[in-house]
DNA sequence: GAGAAAAACAAACAGTTGTTTGGCAGATTA
DNA sequence: TAATCTGCCAAACAACTGTTTGTTTTTCTC
């Protein structure tokens, strides 16, 4: 539908900017290399983009919606609720260890490293955020438990995993199975014998 | 003992660099801005320290030593291995949810963001990491259980705090707790008479 | 108080930063 | 084929980057 005039090269822009914010973070890459990654010169940048804080807007924000895709499409595999969560983790764990995926960016780099941008950032990631409160609510737990607590002990252990993973080792599957287990064995019910 | 010339601002400019360094990054501060914050004239900087990165290192070096000594120091005061690693994880958050603290450089920079001192920094942080690996190998758990997953996803969810912690809600010392518990639920034994 | 050493200043360096401007080739439309 | 629009180039902009240099001020030692 959309007119895709001529060879518009916003898209490879775009992925490149993934790639490199998502690698060295937003104010380690200048405007030069950002655009010389798709062989343009640094001023034709500002033809698709307003600023250079726009640009990581938009890396952002399909970055958001790539993760969420994948998530939502790997719990909705699953019916038994720890199930679902396990698969959303990996999902995640999956987009975020890879390479080149625009997932990385929201991980990576803050808002706060771009102020005009700050606010609309936190908004992507708050909405990512409330997609696993979703698969936590529904977890069959013991009424004392911090479910936020929960949320926030398990994205923050899988988050932090870009920091010391190394591929070959340990798959991201592994990963977030080891996670989820650490954090179900006791809290998580026997699992009835029709889901074995 | 030392020989305390006059006042002695190299101190002074370490502590506004991990300010400074914890609040915005390496990259987003500036030679000028961090001689400024003591009054001090960029190029008076180089009299104290080579050039950043070694700024960088300095602060990084305590960093590891003060985050460490306090981690040790809570830990010592408990006995009960479970006890021991909350007690750390609590003053591990205290040291990097606080204000102006080296420890939150620690966290924050990325070796790779310091490319001609990454080698150093990676040392001072893997030397923190061996500290927290005793203290899980010191946990009574399961023979199946991995303790170099328990490790990471522990310090993984309280790193990641630095990013959604605002001061006011929940203390460090009960968000410690939480953690703790969510992952000793199961593994835990149960806690002894005596030490009730 | 003289001499030496330490600490800071003042000014510049070359290179990089994000961004703006005017023009130009090629595709699209009339 | 003429007119228009799209996408990019080429060149510059001022501001800022980390760092170096020579000189001056401050402090300590004798």
């Amino acid at each position: 539908m959309a007119v895709r005039r001529s060879h518009n090269r916003a898209q490879q822009l775009l992925d490149a900017a993934a790639r490199q914010f998502g690698e060295k973070g937003l104010r380690a890459c200048s405007v030069r290399e950002l655009a010389g990654a798709v062989r343009m010169l640094p001023g034709s940048l500002y033809y698709h983009f307003p600023n250079k804080e726009a640009l990581l807007v938009a890396v952002y924000a399909q970055g958001v919606k790539r993760i969420s895709d994948a998530v939502l499409a790997a719990a909705d595999r699953e019916r038994d609720p720890w199930r679902r969560l396990e698969a959303a983790c990996a999902a995640h764990l999956e987009a975020l260890l890879g390479e080149g995926d625009y997932a990385q960016v929201v991980i990576r780099v803050r808002p706060a490293d771009a102020p005009r941008a700050a606010a609309r950032l936190t908004a992507l990631r708050d909405s990512y955020d409330a997609l696993f409160a979703g698969l936590v609510r529904a977890l069959p737990l013991p009424a004392r438990t911090d479910r936020r607590a929960l949320r926030l002990m398990l994205l923050g252990a899988l988050n932090w995993a870009q920091t010391w993973y190394r591929p070959g080792r340990n798959s991201p599957r592994r990963i977030a199975r080891q996670f989820v287990r650490l954090l179900g064995e006791r809290l998580r019910p026997a699992p009835r014998a029709s889901e074995r």
